[in-house]
DNA sequence: AAATAATATTAAACTAGATTAACATTTAAT
DNA sequence: ATTAAATGTTAATCTAGTTTAATATTATTT
């Protein structure tokens, strides 16, 4: 089972022994998927936690108009899950899509849960990681809230180089909250501005 | 002192022994603000997590042009500070100003950071706690990206109807992300519909 | 009670971004 | 190599929400 990455991952966060790490990863199941194959489909109860090893996916879900909007992407070392049906047994508003073959470690919330209680330190694990996660949607929230579509385009372009790469153009539309044509004209802009 | 407030609300979440409560207590600092005064300003570093008891802030952040946006609320038992600041030790894009007198209760990075390591089962509340402001951050993120100025304007208010009859409407305007001239034709829209 | 400051309303002109629709280009499949 | 499917561009028209500015209302202070 290729979990290294999220050992390597944890270990920056917090350290833990050899037995810790083994017990964690008696909990973790790995699993394959294909492109445009769904990790989680709205409707569905998230019981599971997903840390990608490889591959992109898209978070994403469909308004009552039948409009897709995605939510955020996932690749290398981020954790997809719609943590809000995860942790109420909530059905989910998302779905988790892969955009390319896609590696990831999954662990359901009742082996969370037993980890949780086993090794507390990953309670501290894992409030750190939200706490991350919580920063950068209120950052996301702020930067919707008073940039221009063009300035959070730049500001997608700078903070994720490599995933502008992966994905096609009107996902990237999707992922910044307007329409791809818009993201055309914006991007022609940029284009013969100089 | 009068922490009871926070103490029954921790309580909702994990149970403390009367020790840890007595240690946990005596890491705090109880403080009252008057009407206008900050509890943390742009630029500075945020040292602090607050838990109000009493009374009423704003989370706001004025942008390069001048203009005040209002990020988040903050009532009897909710959680105010910038918590990227907070975690990060950087200088914090957010001010917080108490609209209401404010009775409040601090707690200092180094102290929760000793309280985290004298009760491990704090790391589990706190992760519990932002799990949830997560989920609603994003949850907002979602509402601004599909929903239209009214449609928000009409969730802020079924979530929040206390909140609402406490607040000038520009606030409320800020908040929902639109003008107060274009807040005030959406509620003479929905005053003349019927 | 008058005066001032703060908050709210209304309406006209304007703009960022959406919609529609036609066309162009790239990628994948046969 | 050809065709079909997916993705991207361009331009005209439209609309939700902004801007500006004048006026009205409500609180607060003296």
């Amino acid at each position: 089972m290729k979990i290294q990455p999220l050992l390597t991952y944890i270990n920056k966060i917090v350290t833990l022994t050899e037995d810790e790490e083994l017990y964690f990863a008696s909990k973790l199941v790995y699993r394959k998927y294909l492109k445009g194959q769904y990790i989680l489909q709205q409707g569905d109860i998230c019981n599971t936690s997903c840390f990608i090893i490889s591959g992109c996916v898209k978070m994403f879900y469909v308004d009552d108009l039948g409009q897709e909007h995605i939510i955020m992407f996932g690749v290398e070392n981020w954790w997809a899950s719609d943590l809000g049906s995860f942790i109420s047994h909530a059905p989910s508003d998302f779905n988790v899509q892969c955009i390319e073959n896609t590696e990831l470690i999954q662990i359901s919330r009742s082996n969370i849960e037993k980890a949780y209680s086993k090794i507390p330190k990953l309670e501290r694990l894992f409030r750190i990681i939200i706490e991350k996660a919580y920063v950068a949607s209120q950052k996301r929230i702020v930067r919707n809230f008073s940039m221009s579509a063009k300035q959070r385009y730049l500001v997608f372009k700078q903070s994720y180089p490599e995933i502008e790469q992966r994905i096609p153009q009107y996902m990237v539309a999707s992922y910044l909250g307007i329409t791809k044509e818009f993201l055309s004209k914006i991007k022609s802009q940029i284009a013969n501005q100089h």
